[in-house]
DNA sequence: CGGTATCCATTTGGATACTG
DNA sequence: CAGTATCCAAATGGATACCG
């Protein structure tokens, strides 16, 4: 796709990103990587319950696909019950960077962005005494 | 919607990140703001061209949502035939840090990734992706 | 416990046509 | 030039059922 050359940007580092980006930009990515990145070592359902959201099919195709990118190592206990654990690898880790750095913008300027949003869609946030939730309340 | 807490993440600070990253991990907003924050000001025609591969109905709403957000400004010039420039508001410039820690990511660790990624699908060069196959050794 | 398989609603996004 | 409107195919992802 996209056969034609832009000035700018080289092509390959388009494509690098916009491959990067389709793996981490989706729904549960980089939650996993949060959370293997904090705890270090977890269990399939250990992951499920500390996410509370994620479906079962989604974090299993979640894990694949991190898996599949060398982001993730996952072992097989041969027991019963079933034990599957799973931890970044060293690749995996070296994502921990820009993650927390998207994960500080979006603590340090999520609020500004949910303001900018109430303003364009016509509504006055700010000083509204009756529901003074914010859109999804700040750090408390 | 989820409204089991759980340990670890606050979950303000979860909600945030999602909706942050539902912004900025769609297809083609990093770019956008990406080519804004290297050269400024620019038409959306512009933008449209530097991007090659967006179609004109996406970048408009790419554009729209970062509008949106707070984190471009649409400036409209009553001209024959119309301009309208967009730059990055000092929120969107923000943005560039964590945008940049991705990109390097990706120039850094891309190529191992479609390595990882050549070696799970069972061939050692990042040739061509397929379906996802299942890789020999896995089960039975 | 840790999955897989299937079904199906919703979302995404390209193509195309039209507008001021 | 800079959109808007409509249509429709493909991807996404939750729900559910079942398996080793």
């Amino acid at each position: 796709m996209t056969p034609t050359p832009q000035p700018g940007i080289e092509h390959s580092t388009c494509m690098a990103m916009t491959d990067i980006l389709n793996r981490i930009g989706d729904k549960w990515t980089v939650m996993v990587v949060g959370m293997l990145s904090r705890n270090g070592t977890m269990r399939f359902n250990e992951l499920k319950r500390s996410i509370s959201g994620v479906s079962q099919r989604m974090l299993t195709l979640t894990l694949r696909n991190l898996e599949r990118d060398g982001l993730v190592t996952r072992t097989i206990f041969p027991e019963i019950p079933p034990r599957v654990e799973y931890s970044l690898t060293e690749l995996g880790r070296t994502l921990k960077k820009p993650i927390d750095s998207l994960w500080a913008w979006s603590e340090q300027h999520g609020e500004a962005v949910g303001k900018a949003r109430g303003v364009y869609d016509g509504r006055q946030v700010p000083a509204r005494a009756e529901a003074p939730r914010r859109y999804a309340g700040a750090a408390g």
